[in-house]
DNA sequence: CTGCATTTTCTACATCGTGTAGAACTATTT
DNA sequence: AAATAGTTCTACACGATGTAGAAAATGCAG
């Protein structure tokens, strides 16, 4: 499952940046930063959306704090990685695909790629 | 722009698994057949399909012939490389998830990288 | 040219995902 | 037990997509 809505995914930003679980009220406040969302949104529209993102496992809760705690399932990095893994797979010829993708990264990417390939 | 609709997506692998351009008629008759969608679909759904893909530029509208003709925008390998790229222009530490990225890939498709990566 | 058949565009509606939040319910604290 | 804080339920708006009939445009047979 590919993309999130907008309010989705600024939850996960926030979630990602944050080392430490975060509450809907937590998250509620940083969302209204100008920067973010700008806005005050009601606590019940935040925890919404995490209940809609912890049904899609994007985010784990733990219930034992009481005001829940959220924290993302998987580092963001991973997550991409991930995404970039489900389009390759959805491919036959996967090659064909690594060719272009690989065809289209800078030459520093191309070095970055070149050097994770020799550590393993 | 990630994901596409069902049908959308249906007609898209039609095209992009046809050498030559299509009209709506031979879609709607591919896509009678059961391993596709396995109902007949009325003319218009398919035109009014084909419009808001080629809106999206995922199709090319040959305006010319009298039965219009369609095909895909970019070759499947393309668009999906695309959106690989488009993943990993998301993320602020695009190494990290160069990193996982790769490392999450077989032997085998290591080795295709590093062939890749050798002739450019 | 003109009427008919074909093809395309316009309009419309159902459904689903997402944003949004009040109402109702549950748990905690005093 | 009452008040407070937090969570879940219910609800609705809106946009994207699936679906197709009605209306308009195009092209061909006579």
């Amino acid at each position: 499952m590919y993309s999130l809505g907008e309010l989705e995914r600024s939850i996960m930003d926030l979630l990602w940046a944050s080392a430490e679980s975060l509450s809907a009220y937590d998250l509620q406040a940083k969302l209204a930063a100008p920067e973010v969302a700008g806005r005050e949104l009601a606590a019940t529209t935040i925890l919404t959306v995490l209940s809609r993102l912890e049904n899609k496992n994007f985010v784990v809760r733990e219930r034992d704090s009481r005001p829940h705690l959220y924290r993302a399932a998987a580092a963001r990095e991973a997550h991409m990685a991930d995404l970039m893994h489900e389009v390759l797979g959805g491919a036959s010829d996967r090659a064909a695909v690594l060719e272009r993708f690989v065809g289209q990264v800078s030459g520093e990417e191309a070095e970055t790629l070149r050097r994770i390939l020799a550590g393993r």
